[in-house]
Order: structure tokens, then C-alpha cells, then sequence
DNA sequence: TTATTGCGGATAAAAAATATCCATGATAAA
DNA sequence: TTTATCATGGATATTTTTTATCCGCAATAA
């Protein structure tokens, strides 16, 4: 049971979008950088964010990305199963009915007991980070993280986020 | 996010098992053939069962597998954990000091709280296997699936377990 | 027009999961 | 004692998945 290194990468990323002013972008290659990453890669995993419009991009000179909602709506729910798809961990190959002896199929209309267990924890799982909101994991940061570290994030953020055309400003999204 | 096939196999092994008389063994390669699976291959995962002394071993003809403790005593948390190894499924890759401005490691020594609340639902993921006994699937099973299926299992039990030498058959495990 | 950016496809490289084989030691039965 | 059966562990091969790169395209701000 393991997860791909772009749900780490795609919740820093959400997280650090959370701090851009209003309808402002940043450039995926700005948050490969922040975060030691490969750019190119990166953009794969920020799309599947947008494909779930999790997040919006901006394409041409001063584009990227920004929160599609705010980030109070966004959970680390969404996050995963847009990174990771939506399936379940726990996939049932209905071994119980591949042995020797062929039963008919009427009796397997019941589902597997097993399945059933395993995709009950993953319920449980789930459950657990619809909890967590993106705005929870930002304010926790601002809070309790090592000033330091904060006001480096800020600082960042500060740098390349991108004022767009044509719009004001908006308060920010937590 | 993905469990290995493994898991299945083994759970189901572990509730064929729960079914044998006393001490009774049943071999891999029977259990191999009651799901359809490849012999070679489940032996390895048969292999971390025992590892993890939720099975015993017993080389040699009539030799097999049998539970190491009561269905009672087994979760499924305990069969995923042996399969699946101990690891989170998030592995943090601490990306948030990866970086280009280096700041110094005192920085960095309060815990990741994306990393912490991904941990939190794994926990809830775990305590939910926690609750789900191998005992449990059994009667499950026994009450709930298709009456056919029911007796050709056990029927497959009767006919593949093997008693042991020198000691008395004990009560079900169930 | 030019430069920058996200998008999608094709492809490659690396890692992990799946599967097979064989030599070994243990042991029950003949 | 011999033989056959079984689990064990190592080595290895095969397949799949993950990770990563590259290029051409469309959009767009300057």
C-alpha cells in the first residue's frame, strides 16, 4: 500500500496556491522550484488538479495556476483521488471463484465478505481526509510551523505570484 | 494508492485456514489451487503470514499451514501489515525543504503538517482493519454467503487438511 | 511579433510487483 | 534407510507501474 510521491507534491502545491492574493496565479515551474522537483513532471500531477478543478490555469506570459474554490471547499479528499484516481485500494479479483470447482454464477451474487471489510476501513480512510481541509493545513502552517519556514513560504509566494489582467484583486482564499 | 494482489490471497488463505480441525495443516499448493493462483508465488506471501506468526509452518508430507492463534486473535490489520509491510502509505519526502533557499535545519524540526494529517487518516484507516477479526469474516461467511459456495469450501477443507501426528485434534479455531 | 505558459502525446528510464525455478533441510510414510 | 512431500530462501526473469523527459501545439501578455 503505497501512495505516489505527486500527492506530497500536489498538496504542498494546493497548499502554497492558498497564499496567493486573489485571482493571482503562480507558474508550475515556480512551484517545481519551491519544492525541488522535476518541472516537467510536476505539470502532470497540476493538471490532473485542474482536470478535477481543483485548481485553474492560466495559459500565455504571466499565466499558471490558482485555487479553482477556496480553499476552505478544497479537502485532502479531493487532492488524493484526483492524483491517485478513484478506485479503491483494495481491488477484489473474486479469487473466491476462481478455483476448480465452477459453481454457477448465481452463486456469487453476494458479494465478497472480504471486499466488503477492506472497502469498509477505506471508507474509514476517506472519511478522515474529507475532514482535513486545505484551509485547516494552511492556517496549522501559519500557526504553529517555525516562523522561519513561514515567512520564507510568504516571501516566496510574494515573489511569483502573478497579478492578473484586467481584474481586482480579491481577498485571499482561507 | 494501490494494495498488492497479495493481500487478497492472503486473507483468503487465513479464512480457509480458520476452517481446519485443531492442528491440522493445509499445504500451499492446495490453497493454490482452491483460488486459481500461482503456487510459486503465493508461498512468498504464505511465507510473510508466517513471518509475522499469524501462520505456522510444518515442513514435510502432511506438512502445511495452520493458524498460529485463534481467528479471534487475527485482524486484518495484522495480514495487510504482513503483506503490505509496516510503511505508511504517505511517505513524506520532506519536498518542503528541498527547496532552493536553504534555511537551517533547526528550522525544519517541527513535524510536516501535511504529512501529519495524511498520518491521522492512515491511523483511521488501520484502526478500522483493527476492528475487522479474521473470526468475523468466517461467520460472515458462514451465515450470509450462498449456501453452495458454503459447502464447497468446506467441503475443500475436509478434503485437502491434513491432521498431525501425535496429538489430538483441538476445537475449531473460529 | 515574440516570449512565456499550460496541454497533450509520445517516449524513455527506473522502480516495483508479479512470477518462476532450483537447491536445501525437515519429516512422514513406506 | 529410502523415498516422496513439503516449506524455505535465493536467484532470476517477466510484466506492470511509476517517474521523468521531450516536443509540438494553442493561448496570451507584452
Amino acid at each position: 500500500m503505497k501512495l505516489g510521491e505527486g500527492v506530497e507534491a500536489a498538496i504542498h502545491c494546493a497548499a502554497m496556491l492558498a497564499g496567493v492574493d486573489g485571482n493571482s496565479t503562480m507558474s508550475g515551474a515556480a512551484m517545481a522550484e519551491a519544492f525541488g522537483l522535476s518541472p516537467s513532471y510536476l505539470l502532470k500531477h497540476l493538471n490532473q488538479l485542474t482536470a478535477a478543478r481543483i485548481l485553474e490555469s492560466v495559459p500565455g506570459p504571466a499565466g499558471g495556476y490558482r485555487l479553482a474554490r477556496s480553499a476552505e471547499r478544497i479537502t485532502l479528499l479531493d487532492i488524493v483521488l484526483a492524483v491517485e484516481g478513484k478506485e479503491p485500494a483494495f481491488r477484489c479479483g473474486e479469487i473466491r471463484q476462481r478455483g476448480p470447482v465452477r459453481l454457477d454464477a448465481s452463486a456469487y451474487v453476494k458479494p465478497c465478505g472480504i471486499n466488503a471489510a477492506m472497502l469498509k476501513a477505506e471508507r474509514a480512510y476517506r472519511a478522515a481526509l474529507a475532514e482535513a481541509k486545505l484551509s485547516d493545513i494552511v492556517v496549522d502552517f501559519m500557526n504553529d510551523a517555525d516562523p522561519r519556514t513561514v515567512s520564507a513560504s510568504c516571501a516566496f509566494v510574494e515573489r511569483h505570484q502573478r497579478p492578473q489582467k484586467n481584474q481586482s484583486n480579491q481577498p485571499s482564499k482561507v
